[in-house]
DNA sequence: AGATTAAAAGACATTTTTATCCTTTATATG
DNA sequence: CATATAAAGGATAAAAATGTCTTTTAATCT
């Protein structure tokens, strides 16, 4: 469905908005550990986010990741649309060019709606959206 | 969302389910040309197809593949989870062990039915109903 | 300034996916 | 039976995804 990169990205990110802040960063290490992601592609993941201003960095003593509150604001779609590109979800399940509403592969109409709802649904909801339920006790982030 | 061998698969069986009958088989070779799939790659597909009894097929002169009355009747999940086996598709967004409605993951509930009536609509759908589709001219394959 | 800390960056290794090629087996036909 | 045909099977190669390791850069603190 998604790659295995956007999965951990999601985690970290997910991580870092429950338990980081401004002025209290948390190193690559202290996020491989409860989220079992291997700690040298968990910073190249990191690496690759905060290039995308999804999360915020600081090197040196006292460093490391957090969120900012304009981080906090990133849709799940920008998430996974930098991990593994803009088609993975959104193109036509057999890969075909002319595939629309008006002129639909044949898996098309089986999937659209489904595949458009979802798609939207990661568009509109926010990293914070994610907290907020997690906070409330209607999702878990088992860690 | 499913591998590049899943669409070849299904374009494939598509276009046997169109062209072909138990006395009218097609080559590798001539399924290859017209799906722009590569001839030796599609060959491996069919095999693993074949070994799966979605699509039939004989050696020799006058052979080539063909779809059977049964292989017709194959749900277009069977296609899928034997290319990309079982998890791609039905596995927790986040690869959580425990993530299921009572408990759901952060993204469970953002994807989740979403995701049960797409695998629900490829366990419903066989070969044989997206034809019905094609030669209503609902639906197109481009070859 | 020098030492230490931690992310950024680059190089490299492994695994999986995608793709190609060559040999073998089964089938049909002269 | 000999030959040609076409899928099955096996070996190999290339590319992408995943994972690891080392060096460099930026920041902090004596």
């Amino acid at each position: 469905m998604i790659s295995n990169s956007s999965k951990y990205a999601v985690k970290a990110v997910l991580y870092l908005a429950v338990n980081s802040s401004e002025d209290h960063k948390i190193l690559a290490k202290d996020i491989s550990t409860p989220t079992n992601i291997p700690k040298a592609y968990l910073s190249k993941v990191l690496q690759e986010l905060s290039r995308h201003n999804i999360v915020s960095s600081v090197r040196g003593p006292g460093g490391g990741f957090y969120l900012s509150k304009e981080n906090i604001k990133t849709p799940l779609m920008k998430i996974i649309q930098v991990m593994d590109g803009d088609n993975r979800l959104t193109s036509c399940m057999l890969s075909l060019q002319e595939c629309d509403a008006e002129h639909p592969c044949p898996m098309h109409d089986l999937v659209g709606n489904t595949k458009v709802n979802f798609v939207k649904n990661l568009e509109e909801n926010t990293v914070g959206d994610l907290v907020k339920d997690i906070k409330a006790g209607k999702s878990f982030l088992p860690l």
